[in-house]
DNA sequence: ACTCTCAGATACATGAGCGTATCTTCGATA
DNA sequence: TATCGAAGATACGCTCATGTATCTGAGAGT
């Protein structure tokens, strides 16, 4: 198909992603505090000026970056549960799951800057909720689907065991990162232990 | 037994622990960039030349409070193992264990800002690697020794299930506060149900 | 061709925070 | 009682970052 037109809106559209690349990079890197926005600017390859035509201030341009980035991810991880682990065993399945929910150090850092920003900015939590909520819902409805034609019955609800799942997945990443020590595939084969009811 | 003479190097040493109490206060409510030296001293009841007398830099000082703080993390999670969890069920060990290592909000924070801070600052892996060893050893024991007192073999190496469970912990800690959900029984449920080997 | 709008640059005011250098005061020792 | 040392306070310089207010230039519409 022919590529969009050039138009003004477009434009804007445009140097409004570079910007929010650019934060996301340098908040990933700097964190909240620590980034400024004169860097973040520079290496839009803009100036702040730009960046206020855009957005009202740092927190703004924050929350704009973490949002994109949860629609990404969740995105990303959708697709993930649609094609690619029809019926993989284990290690191939940790290894998928690990390159979406935390492809590289500077994204997981970036993602427990966010946790920490809403942990310390209750008023957020009505945005940051519905990320929440749609996340375990799609695993919760591929383990039931998953249990069905297998034919075995889940020990406990798989909404709670989704919620379990992700709350493990950050700990998880981070353990990868750190002590890089592969946590999935031990985490996977427990959790198939598990699943199945007596 | 007598008290502590009130000689000038403890005197030291007692200004020193106001001002750790006051630092970690501050920088689990406004992260390390976030908090100000001057905060941190008037909220010990001294000023910044207090600090600079006992700490070469913020980053220091940073330091020094999650180093008394892993240490007594480490104290207190020994004593629980020891002592309380004689012959708990699920609920009962899921409480004690959400006291011990997310007792609070702020703690909570405070524990997610160090991880962060060493997250960007590889130079310090070899400080902290040492309190991340320590913690899953002993949970590995213990887990050993039930498992040789209750007669089951384990499914994996103990040291393997300890830490998942410790990567998981943090993971699950984060969600308790923000979604206030408590998946920390659930999760020992699924435990429980893993670890034998078949 | 002309103007007008708006994206983005430049300039400015302000403040906050770090680190250092210099006091001051109080208790220990002689 | 006099001196000395060090804990902690005060004072200073300096950098850097945010937000706002103003300027400029390019492209759209007439």
């Amino acid at each position: 198909m022919a590529v969009e037109r050039w138009t003004p809106e477009r434009r804007r559209q445009h140097t409004r992603d570079l910007l929010l690349d650019a934060a996301q990079d340098v908040f990933a890197r700097r964190g909240f505090e620590g980034a400024s926005l004169e860097d973040i600017a520079e290496v839009a390859g803009f100036t702040r000026g730009a960046i206020y035509k855009h957005f009202a201030n740092k927190a703004e341009l924050f929350l704009a970056v973490n949002e994109r980035f949860n629609e990404r991810a969740l995105i990303a991880f959708a697709d993930m549960l649609e094609h690619d682990l029809a019926g993989d065993e284990n290690a191939a399945l940790a290894r998928k799951w690990r390159e979406v929910l935390a492809p590289e150090r500077d994204l997981l850092a970036l993602g427990m800057e966010f946790n920490l920003y809403v942990l310390r900015h209750p008023e957020m939590r009505a945005q940051v909720a519905e990320h929440r909520r749609r996340l375990p819902g799609m695993i919760a409805a591929f383990m039931e689907q998953r249990a069905a034609t297998t034919g075995i019955t889940l020990r406990l609800p798989a909404i709670t065991i989704a919620r379990v799942i992700l709350a493990a997945s950050d700990g998880l990443a981070f353990s990868a990162e750190f002590d890089d020590d592969d946590l999935y595939e031990p985490f996977l084969e427990l959790l198939n232990a598990a699943l199945p009811a007596d």
